[in-house]
DNA sequence: CCCTCAGGTTAACGACCGCTAACGTCGCTG
DNA sequence: CAGCGACGTTAGCGGTCGTTAACCTGAGGG
């Protein structure tokens, strides 16, 4: 089993280079032989370590739905007895780094979905249902006021917020990754704050 | 020319239908037959009224773009003289009357783009920018606190909060069209309140 | 009454795409 | 060094897709 410090294997740069094209032209908009190409191989390549297309998208989009409800889960634990609103905090420093980090995969989350076997989308929705369940939870402690259906709305929206990072600036155009960081950070917890007065 | 109140013309209902199922499945995931049968035509019966099916997707973006600018502009005149914080308020509630009764446009808006023409692309981006820069200009005015390089940031993940209507209650699971309005309007001027403080 | 034309129809073409088949070439290992 | 498995290659098949061609029909007007 390849450690994290290694070289990418082969089909890690496969999933990079796959992830990158599909959020840039969409699914059925890339060729296999283009995935095969961005990583130096060439076509039909590629079945020598996915059976097809579709389990590209679905390794992906599983791993993704994984990663993030995985990670939250862990914060959740690791921040057990303080109060609501510090966890609250480190849900949302998880969710910023991901969409900072990875945004090929961030655009997909959203967009691909529809196009995965019935198999693995269910599985994904229920990753993603979770992980949405859980960020509920917490704001409803951190914000007593807010009904449940108002909160689980809220969340959605701010997860709208967080993901908008593949719009801001294209390039290194914007203002150094910690400084976008804090202005996110800054913005979800107002707009839930805004969302828990009445 | 066909007023608003007469009955939808074929050109207007393919539009329609050619939005939702973009929406659904993606520009390439959707064949001109589906198009078709979806007004009750078949297949290249739409060349009668496009000529093909990029135009189709072209006409949509630039529809919206244009919607969204020209209605931000009248929202602006109309409220000439008010503070600037009630002029943030008309244009948060104008983008999201489009976001709560476009869902399918709002989807395709930032999700299709680069499927455009080269010339086409540019007219849309063109009119979102004009759009984004009328949004920062009234913001600034709001929160003098806030950089011009912080205040483009705020307004683009504002637009990702007000757009991420589609992923609240896929059906009329959501607690009433107002109250969902509301909500969101609040949020939205508590993110951007907690993006000017410093 | 015929002509026109808007708005359809079906058939078919060429391009492309996902995938398979058949084959080649290393590097390792008994 | 023989054999083998991992990892490529190219050729090509079958299906789909956007688009065009050719044809049909019904309503309106001189």
């Amino acid at each position: 089993m390849a450690s994290r410090t290694d070289a990418p294997t082969r089909r890690e740069q496969i999933l990079k280079e796959a992830a990158r094209l599909f959020a840039e032209r969409g699914f059925h908009g890339v060729g296999v032989d283009e995935i095969g190409a961005a990583v130096g191989i060439s076509g039909p390549g590629l079945y020598r370590h996915f059976p097809g297309k579709d389990a590209m998208l679905a390794e992906l989009l599983v791993g993704i739905s994984g990663q993030l409800l995985t990670g939250a889960r862990r914060r959740l634990a690791e921040a057990d007895g303080t109060p609501a609103s510090r966890v609250l905090d480190s849900l949302i420093e998880g969710h910023i780094d991901f969409a900072l980090d990875d945004r090929p995969l961030i655009t997909l989350h959203d967009r691909e979905l529809d196009r995965l076997r019935d198999s693995d989308r269910k599985l994904v929705r229920q990753l993603q249902r979770q992980y949405v369940e859980l960020w509920v939870q917490v704001v409803r402690e951190t914000y007593p006021g807010l009904t449940e259906p108002a909160a689980r709305s809220a969340v959605h929206s701010v997860f709208g917020l967080l993901n908008s990072t593949p719009h801001l600036g294209r390039a290194g155009t914007l203002p150094g990754r910690g400084t976008t960081a804090a202005l996110l950070h800054r913005m979800a917890r107002g707009a839930f704050e805004a969302a828990g007065r009445e």
